[in-house]
DNA sequence: CATGAATGAGTTTTCATTCAT
DNA sequence: AATGAATGAAAACTCATTCAT
């Protein structure tokens, strides 16, 4: 005989809801949004059609709930810098850094290429870029004056050196010109970065 | 058994067919590519539906159209730099390249959001941008050289310089960041691409 | 991306599959393949457009569902020859199934002529047709050689014979030429298939 | 100087609408009615869309006059039954005539499937072939009469044999039936219809 | 809460026929 | 007569969302 394991209702409908997040960001993330239909997230999902819109307003919804719930892992990783020691030497931290963002980069090409396309087309994913690209860039200044740089345009600085970074990222994933030399043009990237910001430490 | 695409041989068909790439990519451009149907682009065209499908194969062909017409005046002007007289200023005359690229980001704003978007999403279209790039990099280099620069990586040099103004015009239009200062920000940039090229003049 | 043909699993569901092959082969019976859309066939059925596709592939699938569905008793009822009883006189046998044959063509007349004439241009049609005659022919000799007829080339025979009396129906419901005499028309036809198996009885 | 060979109009015209039927003709049946569409028909043809309506009612109009002008050769070549020579060995100029149908088929099969499959579907269809029907029916009938055949139901018999001349083409042509023996089924039917009309001679 | 059946407006595309030149 | 451009109604099919159970 089975015992009905019941869990409470409240947790039991977290999960489900949860599940439908993970499946319908995968999907979206996977194939795009629009080639992602609800009946494909509820599969996904092992839910029905109807259950969706007990959790979410509509499918965009699902969409944006997927964004906050990975969002920063994917793209704004920086935020986390907090934990980077600055300590050691500059350069090094940063050539690591950029490595690890091209990873990270790499990991989830597909998602970046699929979400960030719809920063254009849709305003709610906009907003949500906007808002953590201003988090990063504060969070990163914030960090670095309590490292002892001195707010010398820290801002507009780190804003620029964060560009830096994300197109080389960007540059060296997508590989585009055949002829480019990446080591170099990392080296050159460090450069510039250390340059900027060699009278503030 | 389809029709075959049509090439237009008289004055008034071609002038309609210039019609429908004009209505296409200014659809497309307003409001997107998936809210965008052939209906919309007819009416907007003054022309049938049934008109469309006699000179472009599908709807996308028509954003792939208005692309090869339109693409390189709104996203690479600089593909034209052999107007620009570098005898002159070099410090000014990248200050003023920034404000024209800037103010040409702010006509077509929506326009770029949408078609940028693509990239991501749309196979033809991101290749189109990614010739496109690499055209942009390589002219600009040969330029450079032309003028007397040296070649010490200077494509390298020359694709991170324009990315620093692309994620500058792009600061500047969006104007996320409230506390900004972009006039500094701007001569930031600038300092720092005179500085990536200051011993290869 | 594709939704799945469903199986209905409710009774209500089954239930509204069946009056969609119902409709859409009643459609297609009275007007022909080319002439019914889905829109009718989704009156017909007093459901939506949408759930066509939720059952079936497309059109086609209908059309193939509804044969399988009332294919046999309409194009091929001596497939249940083995109702027929062959100890009573074999002549009037015979001209008693020739007369139900040709009320049975008469009755869905328009039927026959729909459907056969997909035989030609639709390859499941085709399909279908040629398996249900090589059927039809197999369970023949095979009743036939239960009942004691000789395998002196049966199976020639009988299709020889079941073309004959397929076109003496086909002859006497379409009623082309006036000045034939039907009864004698029958008469020589049974003549002619009882002198084909006379030896083999 | 090239002089501009002026053909009377009426000869110009009448060559252009063979033309139109041909082409016509010759999609219909290569890829059906309804796979053909007029564009392909006028491009076959060599002239513009717009002059085949100068020249028919409408597309169906190109089918009839193609079947007018080629129905009988492809379908009902026993409407010209006179050159046979009945004094020779009936047997043998039965066979031989089976065999001659039988390859007319195979050159056509694809007409005949096509054109065949109209007769259920289009009434101008079904009415040409009920005309020519009748008509072979006739022919041969008259012809046999004139061959000093008795008149003991002959038109009965004549559209009987016919009848089983065409079901053993098709059979032979289409090949359904793997076991069954051909060589042998053409036996059967010959000595049938000389069995029909064995005591008319 | 949950299911999955049902809806129907919306989209792309085709093509016989007409029309301007 | 001739061209080929233009029309627009009609068709198949999709899918986010709602509804009956």
């Amino acid at each position: 005989m089975e015992y009905d394991v019941r869990e409470p209702k409240q947790q039991r409908a977290i999960l489900k809801k949860e599940s439908i997040i993970d499946a319908g960001f995968k999907c979206i993330c996977e194939v795009g949004y629009h080639n992602t239909n609800t009946a494909e997230i509820a599969k996904e999902a092992n839910v029905s059609t109807g259950i969706i819109y007990q959790y979410f307003k509509d499918k965009h919804d699902i969409l944006i709930a997927g964004l906050e719930k990975y969002g920063e892992d994917i793209f704004f990783p920086i935020i986390r810098i907090e934990k980077v020691d600055l300590k050691k030497d500059f350069e090094n931290t940063m050539k690591s850094m950029i490595k690890e963002y091209i990873n990270n980069h790499k990991i989830s090409k597909v998602a970046h290429e699929e979400i960030t396309a719809m920063v254009h087309s849709d305003s709610d994913v906009a907003e949500y870029f906007y808002k953590k690209e201003l988090e990063s860039t504060d969070r990163v200044t914030k960090y670095l004056l309590n490292n002892g740089f001195k707010d010398n345009n820290l801002q507009e600085k780190v804003h620029i050196s964060m560009g830096l970074i994300d197109n080389l990222c960007h540059e060296v994933i997508y590989h585009k010109h055949k002829k480019m030399d990446y080591d170099k043009m990392t080296d050159l990237v460090v450069d510039l970065i250390i340059g900027l910001f060699k009278n503030d430490i």
